[in-house]
DNA sequence: CAAATTTCAGTTCCACTGAGATGG
DNA sequence: CCCATCTCAGTGAAACTGAAATTT
């Protein structure tokens, strides 16, 4: 009755409910980890994709990342002015910023990276090798199903 | 290039990345689901609650959902307002009130749950029933590392 | 006095929408 | 004329914070 109450059970065991409660936890552990290099889970998603994909527009970040067209923008004038992007017209197509990723920019990514796999390696904690595995896949089929 | 484009490989690999993807997903199916019925989760975390462990305090509904307190109050504003639900002084404490579901509230529960026991199925519709139990356990055990 | 409960008002974060300007 | 892109301003939901009033 005092700090942590029983959950009622019919909730407890939805995977909807799960499935949120885990999300939430990789959230935070996420958001916390990436905090102590002074990022968040956008600016990481776009140098992924900057990485993977080389120069890009706005617009083909945005649907790469899942990121919203708005939050691009503000994510990338973030990462221009601390000298991880650079913006620049498309000389091919004026509508679109061609997007560039730096070499500050790159080893930036390669730091939140290395922390990432870390965070995997926590929120996987209670689960062997073999379950990690398992469990992956799983999530892919569901995901996939999409 | 258009609708689309692919995700980057070492963001589409992550833990952290699809559980967030299957919780979207979830969300997504249960929203939509109990819009159906005219409500939000909020309102089938307190009702399962209520059900359960029968009439209770505001406070204690709030740690047994994870609602916070002051959603609380606005969604059994809400549960009161459509006749699931009833608030009362407890003589006992005048500090709480109590909130008891009604006739019409439990109802309105069971549909609720019967759309949400489809919502499951859905959400795990790519797996066989012997994978759904494995990935259950696999989601319960990272869950209570917390 | 300290602690718990309810409530209101306000904040913060995230995701998104609308619309204007530019260009293909 | 229609569509794509970039940008800004603003909206709405969800989770939380602070503080006041009441009671234990």
């Amino acid at each position: 009755m005092t700090p942590a109450d029983d959950r009622p059970a019919r909730l407890a065991q939805m995977p909807t409910w799960l499935l949120n409660q885990a999300s939430a936890r990789a959230h935070r552990l996420l958001t916390d980890s990436l905090a102590t290099a002074g990022s968040r889970g956008y600016h990481y998603r776009l140098l992924a994709a900057l990485e993977e994909f080389g120069p890009s527009s706005q617009a083909s970040l945005g649907r790469r990342t899942e990121i919203d067209r708005s939050d691009v923008v503000a994510t990338i004038d973030d990462l221009v002015a601390r000298g991880y992007a650079t913006r620049s017209r498309d000389p091919d197509d004026l509508r679109r910023n061609v997007i560039v990723i730096t070499g500050r920019g790159l080893s930036h990514y390669h730091r939140l990276d290395r922390l990432l796999v870390a965070v995997q390696d926590r929120l996987l904690s209670p689960l062997t090798p073999t379950e990690r595995d398992a469990f992956v896949a799983l999530l892919k089929r569901i995901v996939d199903a999409d």
